[in-house]
DNA sequence: TTACAAATTTAGTTTATCCTAAATCTGTGT
DNA sequence: ACACAGATTTAGGATAAACTAAATTTGTAA
């Protein structure tokens, strides 16, 4: 049974679930219905009524009161989604003159639309890229994602030099204040020093000392 | 009154509705329902109910069983439509090796999922075309639309040499073998000979002879 | 002019997806 | 051990957009 098989036709709103529930739920952890309902800005008993229809396809399990996780082939369906969605920003981002800023909301309408053709196509036309410009990993069409080992900035020793290599927002404004001060994945940054008690941190990044508030060093996430 | 006004939200059916009937009607014809039901792969009562919904957005005119006909904001919307597909398949067959034969359906699809903003990318990567593919103007922003006037391969007296402007189909097998002929927008024809009673038109394209089906010489649309 | 076939509309359902309100479960703190 | 707050599910609707079947209108052919 791959997620090639035949089943029904995947709604907008069931590609967005699948999605949900992929990113709220770990190896060790099923998604709870009501931070599903959050994330899709849903009310939890629509939720409740949706799963247990994604239980009927197939595409998850449900232990009742107890969570949510995907099967084999929901999470195939979810990563196809990601993969979508990601090079779709690239592609925006690389050809069309969008900002790793505002490409999100795009995405997110182009991603129930677009064709695995036209997805390959971009995909060729990037040379197959491995990250997103947030520098979130790109599932390749199979279904394999790379794991990346990552640091938050604001788990960075002083001394210590590394190289951001992604950033965990889809906030528009911390977004393009990070992209102001120079702090986007591929820029190396060297952390000077760090204040205590949640304080900020503050790195040297092309020449220049920079102060990094905790809220914003704990989504930027580096490696050595 | 104009398309920018605050309305409730344009569903996909909607849109594709605004579609079929502006191709459908015309200055003196209102399109019929049955026709709009056809076109849309719909059954006719279904389309009555919505027509019924759209009139009471403003969006179109229906006098019962006398046909259906655009306000003046639906035809904005529908040109809007029209910009997009059309813009989107110049895209696709410019920059993501798409072919004329295959873009419509992409098209189709995300013709309703993109921002205006990502239709004006587009249009700009472009350098803002005037034409798609197929040789069918795209309306500007604006909602103007170019009114060129052609004349069927069939209807060419022998002896005239004329451009293919466009051509009026999207069935790919046709298409396809257009292609392959040459019988494509920009290239010059010089119609030899043509048979009666619906007979084939025999053209010369690119130094060779070559006999067209009147059903085939009647979609392509030429210019003198 | 009438009668009928074709076109259209109305009436009544269906399915997907959402909602609110009410009922039920679960784990934690005393 | 148990009571309660918070999480979840169930029950009962609403709306959008289809459908089928039945009723109605229209134009045309005899």
């Amino acid at each position: 049974m791959t997620a090639a098989d035949a089943r029904e036709p995947l709604t907008r709103s069931i590609e967005d679930y699948l999605k949900a529930i992929y990113s709220l739920s770990s190896p060790d952890a099923a998604a709870a219905t009501n931070d599903i309902a959050t994330h899709l800005n849903l009310t939890p008993a629509s939720v409740s009524g949706m799963i247990k229809r994604l239980s009927g396809q197939g595409l998850v399990e449900h232990s009742p009161y107890r969570g949510t996780r995907l099967t084999h082939e929901g999470k195939l369906l979810a990563l196809r989604m990601l993969r979508r969605h990601r090079l779709i920003e690239a592609y925006l981002v690389a050809f069309l003159g969008y900002t790793w800023d505002n490409v999100h909301e795009e995405a997110e309408r182009l991603e129930h639309a677009v064709s695995d053709e036209l997805i390959e196509r971009m995909a060729h036309a990037l040379g197959n890229p491995r990250v997103d410009p947030h520098g979130d990993p790109i599932p390749d069409a199979d279904g394999n994602i790379a794991d990346f080992i990552h640091v938050p900035l604001s788990d960075v020793e002083p001394g210590e030099t590394v190289t951001i290599a992604r950033v965990d927002s889809r906030d528009e404004d911390r977004l393009r204040f990070l992209a102001v001060e120079g702090l986007v994945p591929g820029t190396e940054v060297a952390v000077v020093d760090r204040y205590p008690y949640g304080g900020p941190v503050t790195v040297r990044v092309a020449g220049e000392d920079r102060m990094v508030g905790r809220e914003l060093a704990a989504i930027i996430l580096c490696s050595r």
